[in-house]
DNA sequence: AGTGTAGGTAAACGTTCGTTCACCGTCAAG
DNA sequence: CTTGACGGTGAACGAACGTTTACCTACACT
């Protein structure tokens, strides 16, 4: 079966860091000659498995990179092999907009708990990015660094806190936003 | 500066998904020698600023893949320039174990709410793999999907809300459970 | 029985690959 | 002033590259 070989190269791929040469591709599914893998991969990127840049190489595509999305759980969860997984989607694309500026951070405490950010989350903040009203920022406060709702009111900015039990800081003069957070990664172990 | 050259690598293995080879590297930086960009890469190599496999290709390392991770909130958020970032580590690697079962969910109702999963969420789920006590579950009761921590107590299995108005499910015959979920991951727009 | 197609072997092609060698400026150290 | 290290140019090497052509089954369809 042909998927059969597709999930060698994506295996390749994987270990390797980079998709196979003709060569390469013919020793790992088992051809003998070099020919019978180039028309293989002209199978395949006739049916978008595969992807070939200008020169001939090939190039990793979604089948590679991307992860199916199934759907919605309250609308229910249909099965893999059921329909047409059309639907994917790459995590790093999805969530790294400026990967220059994109660093992680590791929440510690119980202060944003009412957003739903827990202790041993994952931050993915972006440094140097300017706020808008309602996102959640990581400021500096009399020389202490927090995280925080962003909030503007016209021209007044000030600071919230996720816990409605702490007043909002309106800071006097200095008020650095080192980053905005842009995503939260929480992994069970 | 050396550096310069790396980001130009770097943006080389973004657009194109691959390594350039030392042809490319040449155009890429703007030398007139194959040779003046095999010794650039040498001199990287021996900084681990990149890796080359036993056929001498280049291979994006932790520089291309990986995002820096800088520390926790609380304790303070150190600039990047100040100390050697030397903590780095790969959202896929890091979320994906077993990329052939894990997809990828959206969160629709607030049932979950209380484990601090969002309506919108993305979930990182795995098929087929046995959930542990206290695994938050994708189950089947009673023909319909739900989203639900998965209990044992010694032989017996149940599930339980995260909502604590419910009443546990014990259910009586048939407990398929779907998918294990993995990771949570919320995205600001 | 004859025919066409799909998928394989085998060999050859020009091109590009990674690597090496010889050579040349610039600049700091002895 | 001389020397050596460094970073670059330019040309050449064999090996591997993607691609093409020719040929060979096995099998489905008239």
């Amino acid at each position: 079966m042909d998927s059969h070989y597709l999930k060698q190269i994506q295996a390749f791929y994987r270990s390797h860091k980079r998709m196979p040469s003709y060569s390469e591709l013919m020793a790992v599914v088992g051809f003998r000659s070099k020919n019978a893998a180039y028309k293989l991969v002209e199978r395949f990127v006739q049916r978008d498995w595969l992807d070939k840049d200008a020169k001939g190489r090939l190039l990793p595509g979604r089948l590679f990179q991307d992860l199916p999305v199934l759907g919605t759980v309250s609308a229910g969860f249909p099965s893999p092999a059921d329909e047409e997984l059309t639907d994917t989607m790459s995590l790093d694309a999805y969530l790294i907009g400026n990967k220059e500026a994109t660093y992680i951070l590791k929440v510690n405490g119980h202060s944003m708990i009412d957003a739903g950010i827990l202790p041993g989350d994952m931050l993915l903040v972006e440094r140097g990015a300017d706020p808008r009203d309602g996102d959640i920022v990581i400021a500096q406060v009399d020389r202490a660094w927090t995280m925080k709702y962003f909030r503007k009111r016209g021209a007044a900015v000030f600071l919230e806190a996720a816990n409605k039990d702490y007043q909002p800081i309106h800071p006097q003069e200095e008020l650095k936003i080192a980053a905005v957070v842009r995503a939260v990664i929480r992994k069970y172990h």
